[in-house]
DNA sequence: TCATTTATTGACTAAATAGTTAACATTTAG
DNA sequence: CTAAATGTTAACTATTTAGTCAATAAATGA
């Protein structure tokens, strides 16, 4: 019997770099033309593949919409980190904008893939999923919360602080276009990470009066 | 010869009640499914109208959209209100925050749909919108330079700043449904807009050095 | 080697959909 | 009243596109 799981074969190479130029490509086009309007043709396209093969890996187009969701789902439970009781507020803010800002300009394409789900309903997040974040939001409330309680920071509402730390950072992301336009760039340079993060950083810390 | 611009007539109204009609459908159809997604069929069952109905109002779905834009660019303007300098820096924020979130609360669909539009690149917008936000910011960073100059404010970047409102209160609108999984509401309540406007109007006035 | 599994791909099909047309209805204004 | 303009709508067409299929090739392991 041939073994299923070889992954170190030269068709498991084959197999897992299809799949990943797939899932990259289906991503941009998905962006770039919603789920309708990217088509099956355009992805395989872009990844350099027929389109027969294309759904030889994935069975129809709404399995690689869900393998490109996914895919970000799991980079963003990843790459945002945690928060940590042991911190405090400061530290734990500063850490949270600096992984949230790198987030946006480094994978611009997860975070607008992920809002452009949640614009349109969340249609095709499944309920654990569109849930996950309410339990998120609530564990890191009150921790912000004790922090509070014992005087360690200002007394503003926790989610509406974690609102506008999510917002204002994933702005970078979303609305990349825009903010490109208005500084008149073309693309992002290392150096506005950094003074967006020094930036939001600051502005956040005082806001919750961790800074004067 | 029939007056061509008869708008008060039985016939001007009918008019103008259906592409009011059509342009509400579309709306909501462009969001939920996207560009591409959106059928004209679909937008005109929305409608309650035959589709050769919609399409004599609109010769075709392009035309549909270019109008949903424009009277959603039409809402912003007119509705975001202005930065007057006579104001000084406290009120003018206060006024503008109120009108974003008043707006992001009351008219979502407005917001979600020129969301979707700038992530997805702005390939519809025509240059001249696409850069009229980048002389809005620069305009508007002016004051608030001067602000700073005066001493009335602290020393903030104004764009960044800038970007920072704008995000944290259109957050409410485009993330909609992801603000009331957390919060486990079904629907926004009039009590949601105050706690919002208050909440960031005292982060942001403090995160501007102008409360303590 | 050779049988089995995995990968590749052009050609085809069925369904969905944008937009047209043409016939008919209503409104308008003189 | 009547002719012109405007509005209504079913039926049709051409195109696009998701997904299938079958034939072929390559890799694998015994």
């Amino acid at each position: 019997m041939a073994e299923k799981n070889n992954k170190s074969g030269k068709q498991g190479q084959i197999r897992a770099q299809s799949q990943e130029k797939i899932l990259y490509s289906a991503q941009e086009e998905f962006i770039i033309n919603g789920y309708k309007g990217a088509t099956v043709q355009s992805i395989a396209d872009r990844a350099g593949l027929p389109k027969a093969n294309v759904l030889y890996y994935f069975k129809n187009k709404e399995n690689i919409y869900h393998a490109v969701l996914e895919q970000t789902l799991n980079m963003w439970d990843q790459a945002i980190g945690d928060i940590q009781a042991e911190d405090g507020p400061k530290v734990a803010i500063e850490k949270f904008i600096a992984a949230k800002v790198q987030m946006s300009f480094n994978h611009p394409s997860a975070s607008k893939i992920y809002a452009m789900e949640i614009i349109q309903g969340a249609q095709h997040l499944k309920d654990y999923a569109r849930t996950y974040l309410r339990k998120w939001v609530r564990e890191k409330s009150k921790l912000f919360q004790q922090w509070i309680d014992n005087g360690e920071m200002k007394g503003v509402d926790p989610v509406y602080l974690i609102f506008l730390i999510w917002s204002s950072t994933q702005h970078y992301a979303d609305f990349e276009t825009q903010v490109l336009t208005v500084m008149n760039q073309a693309d992002y340079e290392d150096e506005d990470i950094e003074k967006v993060t020094a930036f939001l950083t600051d502005f956040i810390l005082r806001g919750c009066g961790l800074k004067n």
